[in-house]
DNA sequence: CTTTTATGAATGAAGG
DNA sequence: CCTTCATTCATAAAAG
């Protein structure tokens, strides 16, 4: 469920690897039942439900936000207050310092999104305006989107070179890379017992997944 | 502001679904095959991640309100309900877990037996060697050899730190900090200290929130 | 089963 | 741009 996967974000808590046996619920024919990764339509609609669920959160959330703050003064900065946590307090040092920039989930959905643009080149330009907008989520500095873009393509560069790294003259469909290649993780090993079924594109970027999803039904 | 997530919405990435028909040339013992829907790896990933987002934006907003209002368990109290989500058990556990390689005694001797022949650094050439002897003995790909030499040095190095330094010790008040005294580096950003809106980070990590919202089973 | 540890992998930043 | 390093995250394995 999705607090195994908040669960991975947080903090290592045990958990054990799970393979979905398809058909194993739901007939009793001599389908010697194959693990792959896949989810039934129940699943679909199960997880649509629950992104589902969190946008509307979010939005509740929001509009109760806005109904409570009469007062412009509580609004954008005045939120990082809240996170003033027992560590700074106490020390006031350099204990919760992190030195390195991590980008809040906001932050890297937008630059994923910028990125998947195809604007491969982030001017000089283009770098303040994000990052001029990417600080509105969390603290960031020019730098900072300069090195995530130039990591960003290497890596995708290189992820691209070990999954094709076969073709040296013919050309291949050069098309459908760019939100091919979003992914983030995932190399080319192979666990040790068995790999997935492969599949076309599913991108569930979009938070609007709700009404792409059920349309299958 | 923080709850600029529609610019989230906004993101129209093409999504498409993808169904599988499993075992639809078959058995057709009541039952004539199933569709489902199978996602890679990188899409599991992918959804993972939005949905991490999701719940970080969600967290991060309830933690406003409880701070805004002064009645923490207005919001805290109606969200949970949002959560309750008859259908998560149904899914029951995680749909996939990311799965690691593993190498072998065998990978592992040679990996060590070639470490310490010094050659620090294994270039790319080397690499495909290596990765091409070790596959006699398992499952591996050159990301693996990769990583694994990037990560024996690194722990390497960071243990001879740690038994080295025994020479001036004389105020080993604070100690573990050694790499972070000499870390003169341009902060060109500020390590945030109360503007972060990293939900990883701070009060956001503990598990009494997600237990919180998520009051789900 | 739960907690801890070891370690494969991801990633921000520096160097060239 | 590409490679390398340092740090952190997540998880398989080990310990309790």
């Amino acid at each position: 469920m999705i607090m195994d996967w908040e669960n991975q974000q947080k903090q290592q808590q045990n958990q054990q690897q799970h393979e979905e046996l398809i058909n194993g619920n739901n007939n009793s024919s001599g389908n010697n039942g194959i693990f792959v990764k896949v989810m039934t339509d129940e699943q679909m609609e199960i997880l649509r439900k629950q992104i589902a669920a969190y946008a509307a959160i979010c939005e509740q959330l929001v509009e109760m936000h806005k109904s409570l703050t009469s007062h412009p003064d509580l609004s954008g900065a005045r939120l990082g207050n809240l996170y003033c946590d027992p560590f700074v307090t106490s020390v006031g040092h350099k204990i919760t310092g992190r030195q390195r920039w991590t980008p809040t989930p906001v932050q890297l959905q937008i630059l994923e999104r910028i990125f998947d643009q195809g604007n491969g080149t982030p001017s000089k330009q283009k770098i303040k305006e994000i990052t001029s907008e990417l600080s509105q989520h969390g603290q960031i500095s020019e730098t900072n989107v300069y090195n995530w873009f130039q990591n960003r393509r290497a890596r995708s560069k290189r992820k691209q070179q070990v999954t094709a790294p076969n073709n040296a003259e013919s050309e291949m469909e050069t098309e459908v890379e760019s939100s091919n290649e979003k992914k983030t993780k995932s190399e080319d090993f192979q666990p040790q017992h068995n790999q997935a079924t492969r599949a076309e594109d599913l991108c569930f970027q979009n938070p609007e997944i709700s009404s792409g999803m059920h349309s299958v039904d």
